[in-house]
DNA sequence: TTTTTGATACGAAATAATTCGTAAACATGG
DNA sequence: CCATGTTTACGAATTATTTCGTATCAAAAA
């Protein structure tokens, strides 16, 4: 049983988790980088942002050396479970393949997905 | 091709619109008691939000009588698609099937539900 | 050693979202 | 007509989130 993580992280908060999660461990300077492909914001604002993660507890990091190394102290499984828990709560009135028919239904999803999710679905129906 | 609706909704704002798609109209009153009923919070609050919401035009209203009439001015399909394609996108780097995965793994569904995803996975096959 | 570069810390401004108090309008019942 | 209750409008406080400027420290380069 693990410690309970209530709080859920913001929207930049998700952002630079998917980098830690992708790398399992980075600088600040290094999620920065990444974070530049895609978004246009200062570097300070970034180190501030992992700061504050610190401090919530939703990462964790190395300071033996001057250039700190972070990594994530929340699981990606987890996280992802409980947002789209939430989701399937607040946007589909619970109802878990609601939610299931309009992911599939507004994507395009490759004949391998398909079939990785028959899969599951077999498993589940056997129960 | 309707209008382009960029602002997503807040989460104070999906509570508001579940129950105006549920009833298809209500008045602020109707909300707040609905609301009322999870959560707590003055009436003056929700009707400052439904103001707002009539601004950023999620919402119409009829203000003929004393007494307005709220109505969602977004569909709740589409809305659905917008939240989950964001989500696929940002939580599961695009891979509707593994978010799919994710949802039917950790919530319990039922023989009913799983048949009808089985439907919509056949036809999915098919093309 | 001195300068430059790159890092953290931290306060605080800017922005977004939520909450509420108060005033004014209006209908209804006395 | 007057009191009461219900409503909208609106300003503003509060809280949450994002953003950045500046100070400071340490390592590397000159």
């Amino acid at each position: 049983m693990g410690i309970i993580k209530t709080s859920k992280p913001t929207e930049s908060e998700l952002e630079i988790l998917q980098i830690l999660w992708d790398r399992s461990s980075a600088t600040v300077r290094e999620v920065h980088e990444e974070l530049s492909k895609v978004k246009e914001s200062g570097y300070t604002t970034t180190l501030k942002l992992m700061q504050i993660m610190f401090e919530k507890g939703l990462v964790v990091r190395d300071d033996s050396s001057k250039t700190h190394i972070y990594q994530p102290n929340i699981s990606k499984d987890k996280t992802q479970k409980q947002l789209v828990g939430k989701m399937v709560t607040s946007l589909f009135g619970g109802s878990a393949s609601q939610m299931v028919m309009q992911a599939l239904g507004s994507h395009t999803t490759s004949k391998a997905e398909l079939d990785e999710i028959q899969k599951l679905l077999d498993n589940l129906k056997k129960q």
